[in-house]
DNA sequence: GAGAGAATAGAACGACCGTACTATTCTGTC
DNA sequence: GACAGAATAGTACGGTCGTTCTATTCTCTC
């Protein structure tokens, strides 16, 4: 995972390189045990530095935690947008949206499972700007499924007799379920009920 | 949502009084701040007692969570499983099954949404009995939704072409979908979504 | 390779945590 | 209405938290 974002981001400083496996390590620990609950001296000792070295890093938890949520935003993309915008505009890549989110949950590229999913549970009710990033993150990845959906409609793949906004809930629906539904009772056969029931819903929406 | 309960059940004594209104306190500030993270001091405040006072009824912080959890429990199956037992066996049990679900969580009967939804996210990996009885319940709430599906496919409402298995997880997904996109958005248009989601995906599952 | 500045470590702080122990007040029973 | 026991309060303890300050070690540039 380190090895992928090391070749895409260039790490010049020392600091820089400490700086990233912070956070990586901040970013997984984060989906298991939480952002909040995670402490700053847990922290240090799994990534093998001092709490006052790491801390020297972001100057507060707050900050710790923003960049954090940065950090997962950047995972999320390489793994989940970006492969998606190889398929072709339209029904393919809604497909390749929704299949790259459920793959993402089952490679379990976070150890807890969408970083996403698990952070904005504990900041529901935390209001900060590490809550609104967290926000702005899911919004800009529900606003990205609807506008795939959207293209697919204008393509004339999908019905517009059910809106793009409509359509994009139900598929992230599944794909969010299979996540959860994954880390509390670990069974991987939710992963394939999730990607059944994008497919068969999205072929459901074929125009006639 | 206290004298609902106060109502069904008999607290004959002080202590059971005061340890009921603890709990109710408790289960409330669990689905906002996190049931971890909700100390005893800051529960013995809101409650207005000593810290000392409520310890006392519990013993240790576990048997605190134990006891939310289930009083958590006890709360969701008056507000959405007993009230769907009045509909008759079948669809119309499905579906009232998956409207008071939707209904329980947009009425807020907790302030931070489905206790459950809450609380899973946050125990997923702390090993214990507390994680145990979270799990238990969704799964008891899993299983009788998937039964609820089985009773329609045998009395001839619902296809038997997909698995009640698979039914109950789109189902399923639906309402937790919007419960956790309200909590994040604060848009209460996700309730009409699920339960419009729900309504259709029903219908289209019936037989020819 | 020397020197400046970045990077890391160490120690200490006040605050709050869960818990234990003791003392006091209150409740329900005869 | 007294009295036993339940219910609540007060206080203190060791531990961890985020944060600060100072000291040391390392890195990169010239």
């Amino acid at each position: 995972m380190v090895g992928t974002r090391n070749q895409t981001t260039v790490l010049k400083t020392k600091g820089e390189r400490t700086r990233h496996s912070i956070l990586t390590r901040a970013a997984e620990l984060a989906t298991q045990e939480g952002l909040e609950p995670l402490s700053i001296g847990r922290l240090a000792e799994a990534a093998q530095l001092s709490k006052s070295g790491l801390f020297a890093h972001f100057g507060s938890k707050e900050e710790l935690q923003l960049a954090t949520v940065d950090h997962a935003a950047a995972l999320f993309r390489e793994e989940v947008i970006d492969p998606a915008r190889e398929a072709p505009r339209g029904l393919p890549r809604v497909w390749a949206l929704c299949d790259h989110m459920v793959d993402y949950a089952e490679r379990q590229v976070f150890p807890g499972g969408c970083f996403f999913a698990a952070t904005s549970a504990e900041f529901n009710h935390r209001p900060g700007p590490v809550r609104d990033r967290i926000e702005a993150m899911i919004r800009s990845w529900l606003s990205y499924l609807e506008h795939a959906v959207e293209q697919a409609q204008d393509a004339g793949e999908l019905s517009r007799e059910t809106s793009a906004r409509t359509i994009a809930f139900q598929l992230d629906a599944f794909a969010q379920s299979a996540n959860s539904q994954f880390q509390l009772f670990r069974d991987p056969t939710v992963f394939d009920e999730a990607r059944r029931a994008i497919r068969e819903r999205l072929e459901s929406l074929r125009p006639a």
